[in-house]
DNA sequence: TATATATTGGAATTAATATTTCATATTGGC
DNA sequence: GCCAATATGAAATATTAATTCCAATATATA
């Protein structure tokens, strides 16, 4: 294998598209298959894939020599590196583009970096979603009159999105924002017929917890969407649900929570609307 | 074979979290390296992933049978079908989903629906945002005396987090919000030494058209996130940015545009920090 | 502590897969 | 239309990899 092998999947790309003309027609046949079905040369073996594309496995091979490859499994790791790559575990690509950022690689490796904690963290929620829990907020908050959500500083995107959604589903709802310094009062109408969404993370907002506390003391309901089960907001909860966000230069994701709610939002609107029609059927 | 082998890699990844304390040691080993390294046993050949678990090929063809897979191919199976799956379009994925949901397949359908259309949104602008676009808009910024941040309703909670974001970074900003009914006097403070981030998505909300145009009239420079270059936000904009969120349910996903947001606001403020420190060395 | 049972290591065996070879077919140049 | 060069198909071979087997070791049980 000569140094002029493409190593990696776009040069390689590069490389057929720019022969293809000049290729043998079998050849060209298994050129044209291999761009189109990149994953199958990844995993098939030589015979397989032949028969696939049609044609024989020792063309396969001449096709990975032309190449310069020495034979089909080099070509064959090259599209494996590629499935690799794209699927190389988050975490390794955050502290990668978290490296990249610090020695300044310019504004593009921020950009990176907060889509790829954004996605670590929806991946990670996605698999410690507890259905179970789930369905119970889900249950907690359909039957509630009005829904209270309570949440400050970095939390409060995501407070001010339920309001709007739980609005648009036309579901009772109460934001508990600070402006007019009259939580204390909103918060003493809450009922235990009510029910409360809170989301806090460390370190958590102070005023966030108290009022919590203040309303789980009235007997409200409370579904809590924290960090750790170390949360002050945990103890209060009925139902509480742990969400981990990456970070990038400082600043957590905030995609899981968001998701989390937008699920909680609709879920419940879901839910309602199923428990209306068997009321009235 | 029997029926309940796991066919899919996190039920397989659940079968193995549970069974893991009463598993042998060096089977117990092999199944940590699986869950640590699945790319290698789905690359790998069985002596060489042996090898690096640090057990013999024997054992792993016995963790394979104590699955329930009757070797180490099939085992390797899911792990490989688990990297087609992750790479097939999140399109199809999200149709899926969306279906499931419809048939009424409960609750975690529409968890999943949401996690998945926030995925697709991050991989689509992590491919379609322009860096040009994106240095300019920083440029733009970073030289404001105050970040005017104008949205409403759905796209309010990312107004509101870059708002907290630039408040944590030192960065005078001021967020345009209607309570008191005075924006309009708070846009008339901007001056052209300013500068705005105004986003907004079909339909798009009168008032923040309607202030981004007055804004705009007093030489503001804009910066716009929108969703097409029909946005009645565009035309008033120096730069813009085209976001596609993928929706679920009726709710349109918001992850693309808060990390963009995020993006945004941590670059300026790093390109301030350098302006700075040039300035004074 | 003795015995049965389960687990592990490593070599032998079997299966599969890639590669080579060679006969045959096709193409391009004169 | 003939010859040389090139390309192709199919089977033979060499290589690599998975699986099995059995002896050795460790673990649990009585």
């Amino acid at each position: 294998m000569d140094e002029r092998v493409p190593r990696d999947f776009e040069t390689l790309r590069a490389t057929i598209l720019d022969r293809r003309a000049s290729l043998p027609k079998r050849i060209a046949q298994i050129a044209a298959y291999a761009l189109d079905n990149p994953d199958d040369i990844a995993f098939g073996t030589a015979a397989s894939i032949a028969a696939s594309a049609g044609v024989q496995p020792s063309t396969l091979i001449r096709f990975a020599q032309q190449l310069g490859f020495d034979g089909f499994t080099s070509l064959q790791q090259v599209f494996r590196e590629r499935l690799r790559e794209r699927n190389s575990s988050y975490d390794e690509r955050l502290a990668a583009l978290r490296a990249k950022a610090e020695e300044g690689a310019g504004h593009r490796a921020i950009f990176d970096g907060f889509v790829a904690a954004a996605s670590t963290s929806l991946s990670d929620i996605s698999r410690a979603l507890n259905d179970a829990h789930f369905e119970e907020a889900i249950a907690l908050l359909a039957k509630a009159e009005t829904i209270y959500v309570l949440a400050k500083r970095r939390s409060y995107p995501v407070a001010s999105y339920i309001a709007y959604a739980l609005g648009k589903l036309k579901i009772r709802n109460q934001l508990v924002e600070s402006a007019a310094g009259l939580n204390a009062e909103m918060i003493g109408f809450a009922t235990p017929r009510d029910a409360v969404i809170a989301i806090s993370f460390s370190p958590y907002a102070p005023a966030t917890i108290e009022e919590t506390r203040a309303i789980a003391e009235q007997g409200v309901p409370i579904v809590a969407i924290t960090d750790s089960s170390f949360s002050p907001l945990a103890q209060f909860a009925k139902v509480w649900f742990e969400v981990a966000e990456a970070d990038f230069g400082g600043f957590r994701s905030i995609s899981a929570t968001m998701a989390l709610a937008m699920a909680l939002t609709v879920a419940v609107g879901e839910k309602r609307r199923e428990t209306g029609r068997r009321r009235k059927g």
